[in-house]
DNA sequence: CTATAGCACGACGAGTTTGGTCGTGTTGGT
DNA sequence: ACCAACACGACCAAACTCGTCGTGCTATAG
């Protein structure tokens, strides 16, 4: 179960692919428009900004806007800067290594290989999806 | 990230593959072999039993035996049975299907689309992948 | 027939995470 | 200069996680 923060992330970066560097798209149209409790939402753009995911303007007619192409933009970049690490167990994370303290020989452990394709599969899926991809109609996605 | 639990819960069933109904394997066994907390080592057998994965027997020469053949029990079964559902999403699950509070038509949900492959992927490893296939060395799975 | 290793079960508890809210700035467009 | 809108940190309740403790109960070896 992915958090519900990085659910509100995806769905605002979502409502975010189309809109272009002119005319920016506020919080409060966001929340609306996707409902998402406003101040939350707030918190969650702000890291995503901080990450250099999107750019905000300020002041009248302000708003959030991405920083980048939506295709450029994946899944599963969004996911690990929200909710951490994706792989199923410590030892088979990219971004976060961390040893099984309760396991002697990683080459041997018999359940790690069987979470390493899990991680492999989710990990093919997640990171070749773009934002760009998410708001096509299914039928297009070959 | 599945639980600390989860995977105490993965490594005595595996400990358990090979020992049959003749002498079981003791807690405190098991506890030592794979260093798990005793006591919670137990908590956890006692679930797994009661959801009739293993089966006990008390006294002088007693502990756990694995109800099942190791060929019948999926990692996907016991990752339900203890850390709840496997999907990403609520509104994907298999045995809990909730709809999210957020969402207007799921049918055009951007985001469950995505999920929905990701989903379809890990179950594709978790459900085809059995106690028997985990002790087996990598070269010989298919 | 009884001692005892070992299972059974429920309560408790500290620490972390999650999903928010509140309030108070600060900033920049018009 | 006004004010919409961002920025930022503090706070909070509830749930969850990973355990521990204690006290039984039970089956079997001897």
């Amino acid at each position: 179960m992915i958090s519900q923060r990085a659910k509100y992330a995806l769905r605002a970066l979502v409502a975010l692919v189309g809109e272009r560097a002119g005319e920016p798209l506020m919080i409060a149209e966001i929340s609306r428009q996707k409902a998402i409790p406003k101040k939350f939402l707030e918190q969650i753009l702000l890291e995503l900004k901080r990450h250099g995911l999107v750019e905000s303007r300020r002041g009248r007619l302000g708003g959030y806007v991405l920083a980048r192409d939506p295709e450029k933009i994946t899944f599963g970049e969004v996911l690990r800067l929200i909710d951490g690490p994706i792989a199923p167990l410590p030892c088979l994370s990219k971004i976060a290594y961390r040893r099984c303290a309760d396991c002697a020989d990683e080459g041997t452990c018999e359940i790690r290989h069987v979470f390493e394709r899990v991680a492999m599969a989710t990990r093919d899926v997640l990171d070749t999806t773009t934002l760009a991809d998410a708001v096509k109609v299914p039928a297009e996605i070959i």
